[in-house]
RNA sequence: GGACCGGUAGUUCAGCUGGUUAGAAUGCCGGCCUGUCACGCCGGAGGUCGCGGGUUCGAAUCCCGUCCGGUCCGCCA
């Protein structure tokens, strides 16, 4: 039960006449004296009604559930010998000498007092309610914490604070975007923003050296646990800044964050790791760096053997065959191996190879494994030397697509850290760098890995030339394995960007329609600019030490995207339609 | 678009190899008790088993469809 208080309220065990308020959810009464529950309240375990103050006992009595109320009266230690052990020490309760009734309320739909677990569903349906769970409190009160530091801390570093349009235009790549019909301008449409990119380009480009912006984004894809259509970004964007400067600025935001919200050391140095060296490693370009445990490519022991699972793969230039060293994991059971099978299965894996070492010194009959027999000893061996694997470790393996190996193993590796507990430390914040900045789709078209107004690592000569061999000017900042922050060094040229803008098969007349604003902007000479954004949901959640975003937004949506409360998004009459141009079409079955 | 899990009292769940009147805890209502703090004791009310169809003598239970919630894949420049 969570309450609120209003006034000053200082405890002592020196009698002390207090006001607050708050809600009260349970009346008990004891021998004529009526106890009301205010245990949230620090230190105060509750408010005694003296039965001889007529009022305030008619009040009371009056309240069958929860409701809201004012209390004048004496805080007073308990008395002797009614200290429960179990207590917290220090509680207090107050004799109420005036009781205001300021509120009824119903029954809640659901129990506030917290021992058991209510649905989410539940909860979404009644977030007023749920709001006032002690958790909920905490996170959105963190929340404002956060984005207080963070405005301190960009402040005093002169960033400005500028606004950017919510109606703006659709832009044909990224997410899908969330279209608003115009009234006045029939068959067009704004688009909410999916981030405020060009116009803080565009804001450097106006002279604004600092610029930053909280503020909500808009992407109309499918929802996870950790990502909602509508969320909340830290954007930043310098000029004459490069990588590193906004690197350090942004390091010193969030370590200056967790300081101050939670108390958090981070690392005075962020480690950074290349986007290779995170795909080969971890297989994943958000690792985890909290877990000790490393893929390990080991194409080159597989050329003489005769088994095709492993040995195909390993010869092929788009494939790979990594292991996976678990140390202690040779006591994973049959079903425990059955069901990460079963796990890496989704990310398209065809099995999940193993072998575990149970004796090292008695060599091949040492170890224990389905696929030992095609291996042959010589391989298993040098498998085994190659992870430094000893008694008691299990390696799994994985034999595919390199993507499709990256994605089981990268996954599987974060789900035995989950499942064996094998943190090493409670977090670890990362730099990715040294991103592509192309990647090939399967029909042979080039897209871009960050976003196309990224700058490249070469010149525009080396660009054009071999594109897929680029790298980009881009940093993503990983925490604990959530992807918290990402960004780059922006082409501030415009024929750079028109190169780009080929190179992405976007044509002359489709860059003029789509950013020709910007494309104009950077002819008006744009500095050297370089910025950032954080998603702030996701900071949050980390700091809450909560895997669900919705636990650190107000009013969230659901997987589907609708909102429980109010019932968003709903129909509209057809005047409303009317105005706007808009037909809608029968449901097709 | 796809895979998997769930939907039974206000809430959290059990029941699900088909079989009389669908249970428990908690909450709610009434009574008793009275220094309790997850108080205790007695009693009571409370259910379209998500919805629709099918199989069957009989369906919460089996089958099909559908809706809702969740986790994930695809998607998220």
């Amino acid at each position: 039960m969570r309450s609120h208080y209003c006034g000053k309220l200082n405890l002592s065990f020196n009698k002390q006449t207090v006001s607050l308020c708050g809600w009260v959810h349970r009346r008990r009464d004891h021998g004529g004296v009526i106890f009301l529950d205010l245990r949230d309240i620090t230190g105060i375990s509750q408010i005694v009604i003296n039965p001889e103050n007529k009022d305030a006992f008619a009040i009371a009595d009056n309240c069958r559930s929860e409701f809201v109320l004012q209390v004048t009266g004496v805080v007073t230690p308990r008395p002797e010998g009614t200290i429960n052990e179990n207590m917290a020490t220090g509680e207090v309760e107050i004799i109420a000498s005036e009781l205001t009734l300021l509120n009824t309320a119903v029954t809640p739909p659901f129990q506030l007092e917290g021992y058991i677990d209510v649905g989410e569903d539940v909860r979404l349906k009644h977030r007023v309610i749920d709001l006032r769970r002690d958790n909920m409190q905490h996170n959105l009160i963190l929340r404002s914490k956060v984005t207080k530091s963070i405005r301190n801390y960009l402040d005093d570093n002169n960033f400005l604070d500028i606004e950017t349009p919510m109606l703006t235009r659709a832009t044909p790549e990224g997410a899908r975007d969330y279209l608003v019909p115009s009234r006045i301008h029939q068959g067009h449409f704004y688009a909410l923003p999916q981030s405020p990119q060009l116009f803080k380009q565009m804001l450097m480009i106006a002279g604004f050296d600092r610029y930053y912006q909280i503020t909500k984004c808009f992407r109309d894809e499918d929802l996870r646990a950790d990502r909602q259509p509508e969320f909340t970004q830290i954007d930043i964007e310098t000029s004459f800044m490069n990588a590193k400067d906004v690197m350090d600025k942004s390091e010193q935001m969030v370590r200056t964050l967790f300081a101050d919200v939670a108390d958090i050391k981070l690392p005075a140095t962020f480690l950074q790791l290349s986007y290779a060296e995170a795909m080969e490693k971890y297989g994943s370009d958000k690792p985890d760096l909290r877990i000790p445990l490393e893929l390990v490519t080991i194409d080159e022991l597989l050329t003489d053997i005769d088994f095709n699972v492993f040995k195909k793969p390993a010869a092929n230039a788009n494939c790979k065959v990594a292991a996976l060293k678990v140390t202690n994991g040779a006591n994973l059971t049959r079903k425990q191996i059955d069901d990460y099978t079963k796990y890496v299965s989704r990310f398209g894996a065809k099995g999940l190879a193993w072998i575990k070492i149970n004796k090292l010194e008695s060599g091949i009959e040492g170890v224990q494994s389905p696929i030992v027999k095609f291996l042959g000893e010589t391989v298993t061996m040098q498998i085994i030397e190659k992870l430094q694997a000893q008694d008691g470790d299990i390696i799994f393996f994985g034999a595919d697509k390199t993507k499709t190996v990256n994605d089981a193993l990268g996954a599987l590796r974060c789900k035995l850290g989950k499942d064996l507990n094998l943190y090493t430390s409670d977090w670890q914040p990362v730099w990715i760098v040294d991103f592509p900045m192309f990647e090939e789709t399967d029909s042979g078209e080039l897209t871009a890995l960050h976003h196309p107004f990224t700058a490249p690592d070469c010149s525009a000569e080396e660009l054009a030339a071999k594109p897929l061999a680029a790298n980009s000017k881009a940093y993503d900042l990983v925490i604990n394995g959530y992807e918290v922050g990402g960004g780059s060094v922006r082409i501030h040229k415009q024929d750079m960007q028109q190169i780009v803008f080929n190179l992405l098969n976007i044509n002359e007349e489709q860059q003029q329609e789509k950013f020709g604003f910007l494309l104009n902007a950077l002819k008006y000479g744009a500095p050297p600019h370089a910025g950032i954004a954080f998603g702030l949901d996701r900071l949050v959640m980390l700091l809450c030490g909560t895997d669900n975003i919705r636990n650190v937004i107000a009013f969230p949506k659901t997987q589907s995207a609708s909102c429980l409360l109010t019932a968003a998004p709903g129909k509209v009459d057809q005047p409303q339609l009317t105005e706007l141009h808009l037909n809608i079409k029968p449901k097709l079955n």
